[in-house]
DNA sequence: ACAGTAGGGATTGTTGAACAATTCCACAAG
DNA sequence: CTTGTGGAATTGTTCAACAATCCCTACTGT
């Protein structure tokens, strides 16, 4: 049922003596066949297992998972409704290529999201290690020309900041927009050059979260994000139809 | 599809000739059953046909609709995904019973994206009939004593709001939380009262926007948020305990 | 009286097969 | 070059069957 990579953090119970048990809440609820279907399905996209415009065939995957296509729809659907597939009636399901203006609305929200999030850092300094552990690993990647992790971490970042905001919601949302924001990148060829520019700021901001300065790093990040988008949007303008051209003619 | 990100008047196709034609594209995409009977589980959700806690047979409602398990079970699973279903393996699903937590993470978000949405509202005096609208409605449902209508209304009035921020996905998520917190209405014994005593604040809130003023309607909105939070918190704390002990006696 | 437990019925989980509806593609006809 | 027109392939949907699980009841032993 998460949709979000991570879980941030643990919640006492109500009931007393129990501390923490509920984080094994997990293990003892079993998935469904179908949702553990979707999970694998899921990470194979977000990997780019599965390229954007490529059709899921029922038969196929069932086959090569063992489940039944009953089974497999119900997947499908989950996965739809996160925005990862297209579903066209009658014609089967495919992984989905965003189109321009859905790269600018995951930006609009982005900026709603991320920059309240870090807003509502109060104007003590107080240390944020699972932020700059994400930072770091960034640097770490950056370092041994790993492009691949550098660009996970980034996103990691990411979302720690807007974990700020303590909403199980606001989580799983930017969870689903950076999954999207994957297959963008997967279509895109170098990721490599995009992400590596924004490294040096990943450290001003953090900077300024820890010092407690919610609305300057806000600033920042608004800055971070709009320049983001920019560039973005326009190496990605004509790739998506290419990407769907080149589906059209395969 | 198409087009570019400008919503001028009329943009050109690749193809001439053919100008806001792709407009009818949604009439022609059909709907799958499945999708068709979610709709009408939701709608039966919403008004309180099926109540908070209740389950939902997959052998009662695939007779009552003429669908089979499969096909119903594909509906269930995208309710689930919008958090109207509870799933339970091996038990079937349930109408949502959301929480105390839920309501205040769900009102955590409505302040981020309504705030925003309203925050961005330009400097210049302007007149939106749309939001407008929805406010007269409310005026109307009160002096009529429609207090179900009035409910709407100013459910309305806020999606009105957040769909300022002109992001579809904003959209969508807003109207997630609504749904969700219908089910919390639901619980409560009378919405009357409650969503009576915000109507004035709604005039107050459409003023700042028409004027021009964003941030003045955001500090307003903000106010009203929290106000309306902190008394549906209080009021519902114990409710949703007795839902799910009635749920359980039953 | 009461905790534990062993059935048994009901419901869900999942599969496989079947058929209708639709799309896709190649090919023929104009 | 466009316009039918087949047939193959795929999806949409239903149905029946069985396994797994849950829920309730009645029985047991103390």
């Amino acid at each position: 049922m998460t949709g979000t990579i991570r879980d941030v953090g643990i919640e006492d119970s109500d009931l007393p003596g129990l501390p923490g048990l509920e984080a094994d809440r997990g293990l003892v609820s079993r998935k469904s066949t179908a949702e553990r279907v979707a999970g694998v399905l899921r990470k194979r996209i977000a990997e780019g297992f599965f390229l954007p415009g490529g059709r899921l065939s029922e038969q196929d995957i069932g086959n090569a998972l063992g489940v039944s296509r009953n089974t497999l729809r119900e997947a499908f659907r989950l996965l739809t409704h996160e925005r990862l597939l297209a579903h066209e009636l009658n014609r089967g399901v495919f992984v989905r290529i965003p189109s321009v203006e859905d790269v600018v609305d995951i930006y609009r929200v982005r900026k709603i999201i991320e920059c309240a999030a870090v807003r509502g850092v109060t104007a003590k300094p107080a240390s944020f290690p699972r932020i700059k552990e994400k930072v770091e690993i960034g640097d770490e990647a950056a370092r041994t020309g790993n492009w691949k992790d550098l660009g996970t971490a980034n996103v990691w970042f990411h979302q720690e900041l807007a974990a700020l905001s303590g909403s199980e919601r606001v989580n799983e949302l930017v969870g689903r927009l950076t999954a999207e924001l994957r297959l963008v990148f997967h279509i895109m060829a170098e990721p490599r050059r995009f992400h590596e520019r924004y490294l040096p700021r990943n450290h001003e901001i953090l900077d300024r979260v820890e010092a407690g300065d919610g609305p300057g790093a806000e600033q920042l990040l608004m800055k971070y994000l709009e320049d983001a988008e920019e560039q973005l949007v326009e190496a990605y303008a004509d790739r998506a139809e290419a990407a769907r051209a080149a589906v059209a003619a395969d």
